[in-house]
DNA sequence: TTGTATGCGTTATCAT
DNA sequence: ATGATAACGCATACAA
C-alpha cells in the first residue's frame, strides 16, 4: 500500500487538503504547518500519487513521442533533444511504436494519458494526424509533414537542401549522377526528390533512370541500391543518398566493392547526424539542426496545449550545406 | 470536455457500471445490451480514461526505461527491443534519462505513475536501485548490475566475453596487446576488463600499462585512446575494445592516421552492435544477444509486478565471438 | 443480468 | 489559515 497524503495528514495532525496545499506550493499555509507536514512527509517518504493529480487536474503532463525504429540512427539524434526539451518543460516522453506491420492506434494516444503528441514518422497520406486533431489531442508534426493538414508542424527546407546537393554536384563537374530517394510515402524523401531533380534541370544535367534507385531509409537500402549502381557498365561518379544513414549504407557498398571514396565516388547524404562526422565516414551533407527542430516543436506543442485553438503553425529550418571528404570533383 | 463512460451510458440507456463491464469485455452482459453500449461508444468515439482507470485499479501498465543518451548508438539495440517486448505485453514505455549531470530522482519514478522500472546505464555504487526496491518499485537491472543488490538482473556474462577476447588475440598470435576500456564505475566496463587480464595472464601475454586507456563508451573516447596508442612509438598490433562504439571510434583513429584494419591493426569489440556488420566496419566482437536479454528483462519484471515477494533473479546470457573482418594474425 | 453505492488519491471550492 | 465536501473517470462489491 501507497503512502498518501491522508496518511501523512494524519501523521500531521492537519486535514488532508492542508497535505495537498503544502506539497503543492500553494499561499496561505503557516509556516509551522508547512514545517510540520513537510517533516511528516518526509518520514514517511511521501510521493503525490501522479494518477490522482492527473485524474483532478485533467493533465498528466506527459507527452507521446511517436516513432518508428530507434535502432534506426536518425531517431535518436530527433528524439533525444526532443526528450531533452520536454524534461526541462516538466513534461516525461512515452515511446510510441509505430510500426508499418503494426501501426499506432489512434485510440491509445487519445486515451487521456497524453496532454500531447509528438509524430516523427507520419507517411503523407497517414490518416492519423487527422484523427488526432478531430479528436482535440494536441498534436505537432516533427520532420515530415503531411499536406492540408491543420496541424503545427516543423520540417527542414529538403527541397532546398537537395538543391543545394545538385548545385555542389553540378559544381564538382559531375554529370553522371546516381542517385538513392526516399520512399514517396514520406515528405523528406519525396521533397528532397523533388529540389534535387528541380536543381538539376537548371544546371541543364540530367538524371537517368537506370541511375536511380529508391528505398526506405536505411543502411541496407542505400548499400544495396549502390551496389547496383557501381556493378552497371557505367557506373555514376556521384551519388546523392536520401539520409546519412542511406548514404553510410553507400560507404559500406564502397567499401565491399573496392571502390574509393572519393576518388572513385562521391557520396553525398542528408541531416547531418553525428555518426556523419566520424573519421570513417567524414560524409558530406546538408544538416537540418535537429536541436532547432526540438525546441520548435516543443515550443508549438506547449502553446497548442495551452490553447486548442490557435492557428496552426509551419515551421520551416533552412538547411545548410556540410563538405567534408566524401566529395570530389571529377 | 472529453467523453465518459457516463456519456456512453446515458446514450445507450444503461448505468455507467454496465457501461464499463462491456468495454472490459467482462462477463456476465446480456448480448443485447453489450451491442447498444458498443454501438453508443463507437458513436461518440469514447475511449476510456487511462488515468480513470490506473487509479481505480492501482496499476498503470506503464514501465520506465532508464537510460542515458540515446544517441549512443548501443541503446537503441537495448531499448528497443525491451519496449517492444513490453509493448507486447500490453504496457507501455516512459523514457526517462539518467545523465551524470543531472541523475533521475527515485521520487519521479516512485510516484505511482509506473508500474515498474528498468534501469540500463546503473553505475556499481548507484543508491537508485536500492532506493527503488526499498520503495517497492519494482525494478529490473539490464545490462548492467550492482554488487549486494536484491533486485533481478540480466548481464551477459562479460568477464568470459573479455577472456574470449584474449583467447583469440593470443591465437592470433599478439603479444603487444592495447585496450582502452570502460569506466571502473560500471560493471560492464569493469568486468570485461577483469576478464580480458585474467585471461591474458593464464596466456602469459603481459598487458602494459602504456597501453591501456580509459573512457566512456563512446566513439570520440574510443578515437581519441586509439589515436594516443598509434602515435606511440611502439604502437600495440591489436586493440580490444570496451564496446563496439568505442571500437568505432578506434576504426575513425585507424583511418585518420592512415593505419589499414587488419593489416596493420587488430580491432575487436564487445556487444555486436548492428552496425558491427556494417562493411565500413567488418567489426570482430562478442555478441550478448539483447533480444534475450529483453525478453529476460519483461519477464522477470512482469514477474515481480505479480509478486513482489519473489525472490530475486540473476540471469546471464552466454557471449559468442564473432569473426568478421577487423582482426587478423601477425 | 443490471443498477446502486463506494473508493481510488488528488485538486479545488467553499465555508468557517 | 484551515477544514469539510465535492468532483475527476473509472472499477468493483454488493444488492436487487
Amino acid at each position: 500500500m501507497a503512502i498518501t497524503s491522508r496518511d501523512v495528514a494524519r501523521m500531521a495532525g492537519v486535514s488532508q487538503p492542508t497535505v495537498s496545499r503544502v506539497l503543492r506550493g500553494a499561499p496561505g499555509v503557516a509556516p509551522e504547518t508547512r514545517a510540520r507536514v513537510l517533516s511528516a512527509a518526509r518520514a514517511l517518504s511521501y510521493v503525490p500519487s501522479e494518477t490522482g493529480r492527473s485524474l483532478a487536474t485533467r493533465a498528466t503532463r506527459r507527452i507521446g513521442l511517436v516513432a518508428d525504429d530507434l535502432t534506426n540512427p536518425f531517431y535518436p539524434e530527433l528524439v533525444e533533444p526532443l526528450r531533452d526539451r520536454l524534461e526541462q518543460a516538466g513534461y516525461r516522453a512515452l515511446l510510441v511504436s509505430d510500426r508499418v506491420d503494426d501501426p499506432v492506434e489512434a485510440d491509445r494516444l487519445a486515451d487521456g494519458s497524453l496532454d500531447g503528441v509528438v509524430l516523427t514518422t507520419t507517411e503523407v497520406g497517414s490518416a492519423l494526424p487527422h484523427e488526432l486533431v478531430r479528436r482535440g489531442v494536441p498534436c505537432v508534426l516533427a520532420n515530415r509533414e503531411a499536406a492540408g493538414l491543420p496541424a503545427d508542424t516543423c520540417v527542414v527546407d529538403n527541397q532546398l537542401g537537395g538543391a543545394q546537393v545538385a548545385g555542389l554536384l553540378a559544381s564538382l563537374g559531375h554529370r553522371r549522377l546516381g542517385a538513392v530517394f526516399g520512399p514517396a510515402s514520406t515528405s523528406t524523401g519525396r521533397d528532397r526528390e523533388a529540389g534535387f531533380r528541380a536543381a538539376l534541370g537548371e544546371h541543364g544535367i540530367p538524371l537517368r533512370a537506370e541511375l536511380v534507385r529508391r528505398g526506405p531509409f536505411t543502411h541496407d537500402a542505400g548499400r544495396a541500391a549502390v551496389g547496383e549502381l557501381l556493378g552497371l557498365p557505367a557506373p555514376p561518379t556521384a551519388v546523392f543518398c536520401a539520409n546519412d544513414v542511406v548514404a553510410m549504407g553507400a560507404c559500406s557498398a564502397a567499401a565491399a566493392l573496392g571502390v574509393r571514396v572519393p576518388d572513385d565516388l562521391t557520396i553525398v547524404g542528408f541531416d547531418d547526424i553525428a555518426m556523419a562526422s566520424w573519421d570513417v565516414f567524414g560524409l558530406s551533407t546538408v544538416r537540418g539542426d535537429l536541436t532547432l527542430m526540438a525546441d520548435e516543436v516543443v515550443r508549438m506543442l506547449l502553446a497548442r496545449i495551452a490553447d486548442p485553438g490557435r492557428p496552426a503553425e509551419r515551421v520551416v529550418i533552412a538547411p545548410a550545406l556540410v563538405l567534408r571528404r566524401s566529395h570530389n570533383a571529377v
